[in-house]
DNA sequence: GATGAATGAGCCTTCATTCAT
DNA sequence: CATGAATGAAGGCTCATTCAT
């Protein structure tokens, strides 16, 4: 093949546009790897495809890629979430499965997995991001979610419960799993049973906060 | 010489004082702050009130001081776990709930707190170390939950569930408040509310495990 | 092509429009502002109004850049003077006088100034092209200001002194004054009194090598 | 020699006190011969006897060793000279001749002499730094050669003139010769004959300022 | 001709590790 | 035992240079 053309191999190739996204995309997986301070912006840019040198044409420094990181990909998974509350039409039992299952398929199966794990690590080390993803996406996720709950309560369909704390640990299982799984993934060749562990949190979480009048969770 | 002893090759060189004690406790504390790879030694040596070249006395290299941090600090509380089970004489239910609160005031409430979030971070960059913590200290929690639930339901105190997938729901709300409470301790100036945390997961959990002829779960 | 002209391999290409004249007038700045080494290409493309990348169609290097800078600009000076002392009419004090002043129009008050600091400055990592240098501008300058000298001797109005180094006197007042002027202009915020200098320069010198028969210097 | 001891070359030597002097030392022989900018660390370790990661024991910086190589070397011969000239006791013309000399004693053959031609290419890159200079190094050095010539005008010695710009002009031949000596010393294979030309700055400068009743400087 | 995205060698700086004291 | 001066490999970052457009 390419037999008429002497070139290979161009030295690079234009892609401005594109590039910014495939280093985050790169940084994200590195970083995930290894922690921030042990990822080499050298092994960003072989994942990306390019030199080291790149990446600084598009970030002013290692710091600055991590923050544009965490900014720029986590925060619409929130959005998304916060509109599936607001139009949804059902009960709140049904509309908190469909979120913990949204969750898991937008964050725990997608790259986005590595970033509330790797914010955990980092989270001294970047004290304003912090906040930042503090406010941004988990207390807006808490709230989300306490959002839900409130509506079940108010329905009559969940018993009265501190919501706020409830949320936590309405979330707190998924949290767990998607940093757990990915820690672990080598120590667990019969890998980890995502299925099960959904359908169960979802059975015990209702069987939980169901109001005793109420019809038994999950028919 | 050494005649009497059959241990060989401890691992980390004893004396009579409490150095090794001192390094490990200030490494524990630095590594959690930073992570392992952010963390300098002259930092866990500060701490501990030494200089570098002492560290190096005691432990190998930077990274086996992390090893015997991890290797040394976190199984006997797997095994006090463990024998609180054994010797526990009570309903499954209540077995459960003093073992939570046992585990929050031996893990949440000390240094200890930081192993977890420090092993998850680092769980990639030590294999080895992640596969022997996964063993001793997650498989033998998991272990030791699952057994109580079994106990449960042969008691018929609580539902038939898939008893491991239950045990992880048991203790992941624990091991995620316990990483978050760390990682975002700056950004909640209103603290975590540990009491109504833990009761409320202790309720919702019991709730919905409960066998439905049981009695309600915390009168 | 190019049949008529012995000339080949010009120092740098030139193009009907003004490019590489602004490109060397821009690194003359530049390049006297931080030094050869702390400048960077983009720095005198963006002073020029053109890219990095123009910079490469008429100079092949940064040191070539450099090179053209010196040799292009500052030999055309010595050969003014050259050809002033040459069709001057006059005593060799008011020759003296006014190639001292000449001097100062034409490099003092020009951007030709930075020349000398930048040679002086970058002469060991240049050795070439400071042989060029010293034996084209600062030789030349010398025997072109002995020559004065010898005039002025020969015609009794002098006295008899080493011409060559009485002429190196006459001249480093001046180097040394363009020099400093602009390395510490932004420490004198009263400014550099170039009247006084030149004044008193001519008045002291010409007082100090006259012939003790001549007539005071500066009626 | 050494014939008894197996051991060669031990990996260093303690020198603590002695080390940042060593090192100043050596920074100056660098950075005099290529710029700051163009010095590499390790030449500077090099020199010194030491490896890079010594000079930051000592040093926070590239920068701040050249600060400290400048504020730390050259305020004391202002100083010497100072005192010189308080104590000094015979003619105006004498002090003249001493301090003219003393200062190429000083500084034209040790290597300070490389301080002057190193400040003046690196001023603008470093403003505060040229500040201090121009303070306690120029302009000190100005106000004494001041003190002299007003000395001698008082005491009828010399002509009335203005003694700042007089005092400049005393100076310059000096400071040129100096940075010239260094920068062109390859281009000088007869060398540069240090005795004329401080015997002929002496001697024209005297007779230019002497007053005309005074007898003829340098008998 | 011009551009500017991309490259990659090179340098400053850090820090785990060593070892003379 | 303990120290801390010294080391040197490694990595973040810069910038002269190239070349597809």
């Amino acid at each position: 093949m390419r037999t008429l053309t002497k070139r290979v191999k161009p030295r690079w190739r234009r892609r401005k546009n594109a590039r910014p996204e495939e280093i985050l995309s790169a940084a994200l997986e590195a970083f995930a790897d290894r922690g921030f301070a042990a990822t080499k912006l050298e092994d960003v840019a072989r994942r990306a495809g390019v030199t080291k040198g790149t990446i600084y044409l598009y970030f002013d420094s290692k710091e600055a890629l991590f923050k544009a990181l965490i900014r720029e990909t986590i925060v619409p998974v929130i959005a998304q979430g916060e509109a599936l509350a607001r139009t949804f039409v059902g009960s709140a039992r049904d509309l908190f499965e469909r979120l913990v299952r949204e969750y898991w398929r937008l964050v725990g199966e997608t790259s986005l997995v590595n970033i509330p794990k790797l914010m955990m690590a980092e989270a001294r080390n970047f004290p304003e991001l912090a906040r930042f993803y503090y406010e941004e996406v988990v207390v807006r996720g808490h709230r989300l979610m306490a959002g839900v709950i409130e509506r079940g309560i108010k329905a009559g369909e969940f018993r009265p419960v501190n919501v706020m704390v409830a949320a936590k640990l309405a979330m707190s299982p998924l949290m767990h799993a998607v940093i757990a799984r990915k820690a672990f993934a080598a120590c667990m060749p019969e890998g980890f049973d995502v299925a099960s562990y959904l359908d169960t949190h979802i059975d015990l979480y209702l069987h939980g906060i169901s109001a005793p009048s109420s019809t038994s969770a999950r028919a």
